[in-house]
DNA sequence: GTCTGCAAGTTAACAGTGTTAAGTTAGAGT
DNA sequence: ACTCTAACTTAACACTGTTAACTTGCAGAC
């Protein structure tokens, strides 16, 4: 019997190991000893396959985003720790984050924005603790909204470029990752010592 | 006589009206009247004519960025004018800006890391403008290549996330520009007045 | 003026893609 | 025992990039 779970799971071994441009319903069929036709009694086409992928990916980073988050106490470092682990899990799962945030919804007409608001979740969580760090005098920002998408996105362009490989080989990772974090929640932080 | 600079033209034409996905050399050739076989006589494969074409958008963003640079006098002006200049040809040609930073190198095997190389380029500007406002006093970094390249990957991140949609519809996409740049950029500026 | 060589195109074909339509098959429920 | 249905099959369509082999027209050399 051939269930949608093995279908998911053969799916994100072949995405990890070999890469979103080679996961072909053909491949994921021939794998599984079966024939591409039959993936599509249990999903409505790649684009409702991929959704599923990228709704458990999805899932995964924000329990890594929570479990960062909740070490600290403060609404700095949970925001530090929080950036720091959406920057790790991209860089660990190179994948699963190209299709979470690289694949266009363009590339999947059948599901056009709606089905990526899951997607935006993590965001709100950034949000939140914006808005802890305003009530406590920690952060001075009157757009909690606002500047999560800030910071997510700009989290998202430090983690795009090294992923793209456009990163010059004569700069280290980790010191860019540093020094791009510190930079992107440092300037929402109201100085703590007078200069 | 069918030209290399028929086929870009052609290519830039279906780009920006169709979009990457539907640029296809078949397509490009019978919009041609002509085989698709003949493209090959000009350019290697796609690859080839997608680096030509990425090649000419990557002219096109310098230019507009130096142009952006070249009216202000101090580097912090400067480099905000860049940073809003850059942002807005993402904006402008989302199209051009896909094929220059989104589309990975992996999809493009024969043409690996080098020829990717003059897409860099525009960071070098940044590094630049960094410098001299290190020079001056008026921007506090002792490493500009460094926060060149972070500069401009939180850039990306902006230009990214409403490239892709990923943006809420109640955010002003005019809002969060501004938002972010400012947080970018003034991030660099050592504090005009003191608090 | 004929001949050669080459550049620029052609058609046919291969291997791959997502997807649909129609047919089979095995097993559970009545 | 019969029917219905879920899960699968093969065949086919319309695409994709790319290669090999063939044609055609024109410029330059003798």
């Amino acid at each position: 019997m051939l269930l949608r779970e093995t279908i998911l799971e053969k799916s994100r071994e072949i995405l990890i190991k070999e890469g979103f441009g080679q996961l072909s319903m053909r491949k994921i069929a021939s794998s599984l000893n079966v024939s591409a036709t039959a993936l599509y009694g249990h999903f409505k086409g790649k684009d409702d396959l991929l959704v599923a992928l990228i709704e458990e990916s999805v899932e995964m980073l924000l329990s890594e985003l929570t479990h960062a988050a909740e070490r600290e106490t403060d609404a700095i470092s949970r925001l530090k720790q929080a950036a720091l682990a959406y920057v790790q899990f991209g860089l660990d799962h190179p994948q699963e984050y190209e299709i979470m945030f690289v694949v266009r919804s363009e590339e999947m007409p059948r599901y056009p924005k709606e089905k990526f608001r899951k997607v935006r979740t993590a965001y709100t969580m950034l949000a939140e603790t914006i808005k802890e760090g305003h009530l406590t005098g920690l952060i001075e920002e009157p757009e909690p909204e606002l500047a999560a998408y800030s910071i997510w996105a700009q989290l998202h362009g430090v983690v795009s470029v090294i992923l793209n490989q456009r990163l010059d080989v004569k700069i280290s990772r980790n010191e860019f990752v540093e020094h791009s974090v510190d930079h992107i929640i440092d300037g929402f932080v109201v100085r703590r010592q007078p200069v």
